[in-house]
DNA sequence: ACGAGTTATAAGGTTTGCCTTATAATAGAC
DNA sequence: GTCTATTATAAGGCAAACCTTATAACTCGT
């Protein structure tokens, strides 16, 4: 549990590689530009450093996995944003599609120290308010089903468990439809050829029904599925 | 109050030189870059920077100033370690020497957003664990009147109201002796030839003496003063 | 088996914030 | 007033993260 000085980019880059799979298998390295928004070649050269630092592994032409130290790092500043998520919204009572970005800032700032007296005061949870685990200090995770909105069929119901990824854009648009981590609801209609979803959110028959891309219903993690299933 | 996009370095240089006094008058650059552990080269390359962006005033051979800009920055970055210091006591219960340096970090990733919310949740306090003021969301400050326990007579008593400069060292040190803020104190005795003073520590005649350089007693800030004035 | 698109590498450049060494200018103490 | 210590500037360098452009190597779908 060497917590050698890493700085915020790598971190950054860490972070990305294992929100997007690098625990399980290589993701493509054009991937991680993309989510990071730099170059590939920018990409491909932290990627050298961090190969040489033991964090990740490099598959030609597959992609990069993490190694044991690089998904503990990982997972460790995942650690630190969902914590500071909790406290932003439970205890600040900041906006929920917004302290995703202030946390992003923080887990760079935050010595261990500060990250498990925060876990305390927050009575340890388990969950980040969008929805997601949080790691435990020593930087695991429990593997999740991965049932999606997007799956359901007509008149089946779920509770949203998660939202991945967390982006502003995303979490502000689905707040503003009231579908957050909690929330049931029930496919109303599947428009044909991918089209959109027409759901009933919460349990009221009175609700108003709202319309969600299947892209975007993909992003939405759901817990339990009750109605016919098929 | 445009925060334009300031680097965390920029940010320590600006907080350094206001807490050498670059509210009121020229603080040498070569206060700074011994304060900050740089070369003075390098401080005054900064310098150069931090004057073309208009935050701070270089006198020749004198030393730099803040301006306007300058202060509201500085002091706003004090703001924004001190709440955090606050939080740290007093919720995540972390000791009293050592959030002056936890705080340091978290000070640079922290959004106005966060600040002023977490401000509120502390009940807007006026002042840090170590007892220095925290300016207000317009990044000003009063001034505090200059009495140091370096500068009590013997017999004289006094509140301890502040700890300047907060130096984990020396805040550790003055903590395994009760010497924090809130503490009463009455000097024993003072040995000649700028030797120690001897203190009584709080109100009960049965306390331990404490023996007290004059140079840590210039640090140490007194509020009221008690007994015989010479 | 080939070609399109992805991935890797090479080469050269920028900015920020540091460094050292050397020299010039100045202020302040004596 | 002169000398010394401080302060300023010049010059050259370094590492971390970025960038662009160009070329080479590879994978995979058809
Ligand atoms: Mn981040
Ligand atoms: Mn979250
Ligand atoms: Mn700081
Ligand atoms: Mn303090």
């Amino acid at each position: 549990m060497i917590e050698s000085a890493s700085s915020e980019s790598v971190e950054m880059y860490l972070k990305t590689v294992a929100e997007l799979g690098g625990e399980h298998g290589p993701v493509p390295i054009g991937r991680v530009a993309e989510r990071m928004g730099v170059s590939p070649v920018s990409a491909n050269e932290m990627m050298k450093r961090l190969g040489e630092q033991r964090l990740i592994q490099h598959q030609m032409y597959k992609g990069v996995s993490l190694t044991g130290d690089g998904r503990r790092l990982a997972n460790s500043v995942i650690r630190r944003q969902r914590l500071w998520e909790c406290f932003l919204v439970d205890h600040l009572k900041l906006d929920w599609a917004r302290v995703h970005d202030l946390a992003c800032d923080l887990e760079h700032a935050t010595a261990t120290e500060v990250t498990e007296a925060l876990a305390q005061y927050l009575g340890n949870p388990s969950r980040c308010p969008h929805g997601n685990p949080i790691p435990d200090r020593d930087g695991e995770v429990g593997q999740e089903n991965d049932l999606t909105l997007s799956r359901l069929k007509v008149g089946q119901s779920g509770r949203i468990r998660a939202i991945v990824p967390e982006s502003s854009d995303l979490l502000a648009y689905l707040a503003e439809r009231g579908l957050i981590p909690g929330q049931s609801l029930t496919v109303l209609e599947a428009a044909p050829l991918k089209g959109p979803l027409t759901l009933r959110v919460g349990d009221s028959q009175e609700e108003p029904q709202v319309a969600l891309g299947l892209a975007l219903a993909e992003l939405v993690q759901i817990d339990r599925v009750e109605g016919k299933s098929d």
